[in-house]
DNA sequence: CGATTGGTTGACTCCAGTCAAGTGCGGTGG
DNA sequence: CCACCGCACTTGACTGGAGTCAACCAATCG
């Protein structure tokens, strides 16, 4: 348990424990939220992945993100009192649900719990306004690459070695790419002996230069 | 004052004052907050305009936003503990500088401060969410032209018509575009009469057709 | 007045998207 | 066991929309 709420220690945990509905089963393939659906509970991650994505008006998939261990979801719901976005587990994944109302009442109890929501959505805040900025396609692909070792750690199966959750597609449209061009990118960094690709898995072989190529968007 | 803190009546105003730091004022051209600033407010507009902006690698501007009257400021840099945006005035300027570590000792007296706090921080999450998607130079400037009305209001001259108060390379800058691309849609939407422009003077003529264009991103 | 600055317009380029064909792997069933 | 199918991915040829570069214009300011 200690593990969903990164930062707070196990007593916080055991508080918070006593109003979360927990353990939420998702298979993979299966939606654990659809958007437009009315927004009553934040989301914690315990195991799994999850992908947040809308559908916009051309048929196409915009992805939002993908969640891992010990990430919120939903935060964007605060203010419309719906979530915007679908939910849907590419793993069996295991998820917390936060009533967001009676998070409130944790206050007095849990100092440091204010702190860690606003974290939350200051994190995401940083990656976005960077995210939302105009990126070459290898300066975007470089730069999701290289956060994979700190987010995907449970997908490692070996050091700088793993194994993609999702389809190129949806990496595809996560990095406002078509799919081709992630395959280019793909076929690109191979060619240069920055990465090894061997179906869903991938291994990286120069960090530090895939790090500089991704550098003018930072940590995604 | 009510008007800094919206949706907070008298009485939370009241409590907030006497912890908040107001006026501070901020001259046209003048910088509140440079980028690596260690984080210790959050600041609220209370009139006037600000931009906020980050100098990427190769010496472009990436604006991350413009904020108005009732606007919070700062909450990216909660996580990091240091402002990654500078913060630059672009109108004579009052805003209040409201310390992070003492908005924990408000939730007892002020219940509807947190929702408040996370709601700013949850509208823009949206917002990003959605800018972030890759959508034409066309659907950008639409989206853009049509939150003019709802955020700038100060700035109307009459309805529909507004002075915008950043350059078209602010502009351009905030929308991933360039001056020219952001002068040729101008062009373009006057010529289909979507709208008249005088210099820095915009008027709406056909805000349906706009938010028909913008619809795509959306509110921003 | 000239010089500077912000904005507009036009000609050209280039990167990523589109369209289409090809490849390879996993699963199914004969 | 293997032939077939379907699907995800890859690769190549072509296109198009926004960026680049450059010239021009208008307003402002010494």
């Amino acid at each position: 348990m200690e593990i969903m709420f990164p930062g707070l220690d196990a007593d916080a945990h055991r508080r918070i424990a006593a109003v979360i509905r927990y353990p939420i089963q998702v298979d993979p393939g299966e939606h654990l939220v659809r958007s437009g659906d009315r927004f009553h509970d934040l989301y914690s991650v315990h195991d799994g992945v999850f992908k947040a994505y809308v559908d916009d008006a051309n048929g196409r998939e915009h992805v939002w993100g993908f969640n891992v261990q010990g990430e919120l979801m939903g935060l964007h719901a605060i203010t419309t009192g719906h979530y915007q976005a679908n939910f849907v587990a590419l793993e069996p994944s295991r998820v917390a649900a936060i009533p967001y109302s009676q998070l409130f009442t944790l206050f007095d109890q849990i100092p440091p719990l204010f702190d860690f929501l606003m974290r939350a959505a200051s994190g995401r805040l940083g990656i976005l306004e960077r995210l939302s900025g105009d990126h070459a396609a290898q300066v975007r692909m470089a730069a999701f690459l290289v956060s994979l070792p700190r987010r995907f750690q449970p997908l490692a199966h070996a050091p700088d070695t793993f194994r993609l959750p999702m389809s190129r597609r949806d990496v595809a449209n996560y990095l406002r790419l078509v799919p081709e061009t992630v395959s280019r990118m793909f076929s690109r960094f191979v060619r240069d002996g920055l990465i090894r690709v061997d179906g869903q898995d991938v291994t990286l072989l120069k960090l530090a230069r895939l790090e500089e190529i991704g550098k003018p968007l930072g940590e995604l």
